[in-house]
DNA sequence: TTTAGCACTCTTTTTAAGCAACTGCTAATA
DNA sequence: TATTAGCAGTTGCTTAAAAAGAGTGCTAAA
């Protein structure tokens, strides 16, 4: 379809606007990119790379910017995954071997990192309910009147809470409620309480409905927060000129307050480990102008969550894949 | 000093530069402020205002805006502290009476708050840590070789952070933490646990130095993050037309960023409750053009912290105190 | 097939002119 | 003496016009 020249021609018009961010001309590309044709023949292949629906023209007199058919193509075909320097690896390693103890650090740490070295704004997310089973619940008294919850899961998360009483609670009522809790929702996945479910366990401990609906409540909530989002970065959108007027970025950011969008976003991901959306593939209004890259990191098998990164159609999605594949087989003892 | 007329014209040309942004005329003053003179006088008072130092002129034929001595003759002398309507009282009530468990909630709570009522960025940290003695330490067995330690404080803090090892721990073993942490630190700020008193716990249990070291760098990064600080509302910075610039914006959002500088700032405060600093008269040269209202909150008696609003000198000085005060009151049961 | 060259198009920048917003002062008024 | 009407003078803002700049597309030649 695109022959060799033509091919170099569009990587190159690409590569330039996401490094410039400014219509690219024939004469830049003769200038910076060694093709070794003239500004004319540049000029006419551009002509049939916008025919082709791979290159846009802003107006007459400007060069040509890369269309979503033509970063698809990009990022499909032509696309370099080792755009990655010495510093950034060694810098990714240190930061992933900071021993964590708690599943969600390595999460922020990873999170942190991508961004750190894109510039990106970055968001994380846990991983799916239903692959995240519930191992371990326990309570523990921390005095007379004030319970503290600990749900352990499969995937190594830890949710804890606080629960406060107006009456004494006993140990025994305690090993009462491990008994029960654990007997209850061990292996199921970690999620809200239905009502059901609270009914089935009142009935068990029908004579401690002033002790469980509180705890109830506050599992819940403990549960609900696990879906929080986690944003690194966003205040990098003031770098990139396509935001350079004050409602663009505004959009932006607000877009990024919005959990439940970035939820859907990051949660609509196919199988695949490594997701890029681009400009108008994504299918909410507001995305249209933008790029994410979505990255379903595991280790060991376990799902620890998706993190996504957001950022303008002229992404550098060579590196921030390259990112993610050498993240990746970091996480997984690779080296 | 200054007459009556003086100060009704200083007032309203406060006023309505706080809630315009817009350079205030004698037309606009004689228009809307019901003061019975005509523009002529109340330009003659403006330029001995003027002359005085509260009211300055960006230019020869734009109106004039209030100086930084201007607004603390305001907020000093002028301030009218029941600008609050009965719907916000009505929302801040319904606030404040939800449930809390945990102390950092109700602090979040009031933040969100008075962000969400003024739509300023609000930012809020905990207790200095020597208003904040550590009341209990609970070491508890997650699994063998998992371990959560839990601190209670007197203000109602609590903070918890677990530790993995390689080897099993016995119930034993988990005893003598509690038993010998408890004895060293029990009564103590809730400060990190420094050398000598590393050194000091390691002395009575020298046999468990593997159990131990990881315990106190896991307590100490707990602690650290106590004096993490919680931010809301940060992105209405783009309501206000001083920040319509994309620099400003973008200059204001990063120094939300650095905790360092916030944490000064809101530490910095004197004896009373509520501090305002305008413009010029904080010392970091970052926020000269912004003001800050800092806000002591307790409850009976417990320091829970600082609250800051932080907005463009033409803040509403006015009705920021005015819920600070009326929240203060909620807080400690008054009605 | 490739290229030099140039007319043409469209945007951006610059310049100038006219307009609008206020003040400060003068002289009149209560 | 305090207040006010009226108007000249300043300054920034808006609009219009002109000039400059950046690239393309096409033609004709190599």
């Amino acid at each position: 379809m695109l022959n060799d020249r033509k091919k170099q021609v569009l990587q190159a018009v690409i590569e330039e606007y996401i490094s410039t961010a400014e219509p690219v001309s024939s004469g830049t590309i003769v200038e910076k990119y060694d093709l070794g044709f003239s500004s004319a023949t540049i000029r006419n292949d551009m002509a049939e790379l916008e025919n082709m629906g791979y290159l846009e023209k802003p107006h007459t007199s400007a060069g040509r910017i890369p269309s979503v058919k033509g970063y698809r193509f990009y990022v499909d075909e032509l696309l370099n995954d080792e755009n990655i320097s010495l510093e950034e690896i060694q810098y990714i390693k240190t930061q992933l071997e900071t021993k964590v103890n708690e599943i969600e650090d390595l999460t922020k740490i990873t999170t942190n990192t991508i961004s750190d070295i894109t510039h990106y704004a970055t968001v994380a997310i846990g991983p799916n309910s239903t692959n995240n089973l519930i191992k371990d619940i326990k309570f523990i008294l921390l005095g007379e009147r004030m319970l503290m919850a600990v749900i352990l899961t499969e995937n190594g998360a830890i949710k804890e809470t606080i629960i406060k009483y107006d009456e004494d609670i006993s140990q025994t009522q305690v090993e009462g409620l491990n008994f029960t809790f654990n007997n209850k929702l061990r292996g199921k996945p970690l999620e809200k309480i239905d009502k059901p479910m609270e009914e089935y366990i009142l009935s068990t401990m029908s004579d401690q409905i002033n002790v469980i609906k509180p705890i109830i409540q506050q599992m819940n909530k403990a549960i609900e927060e696990s879906d929080k989002i986690y944003l690194k970065g966003a205040n990098n959108v003031f770098d990139f000129p396509e935001f350079k007027k004050i409602d663009t970025a505004k959009n932006f950011l607000s877009i990024l307050d919005t959990k439940e969008e970035m939820l859907e976003v990051l949660n609509s991901g196919l199988a695949k480990d490594i997701n890029v959306y681009i400009g108008e593939e994504n299918e909410r209004e507001e995305l249209k102008d933008l790029s994410i890259v979505t990255f379903k990191h595991t280790v060991g098998g376990k799902d620890l969550g998706t993190i996504g990164i957001i950022g303008p159609k002229r992404m550098n999605y060579s590196k921030v894949i390259s990112i993610m594949k050498y993240i990746n087989k970091k996480l997984n003892g690779e080296n």
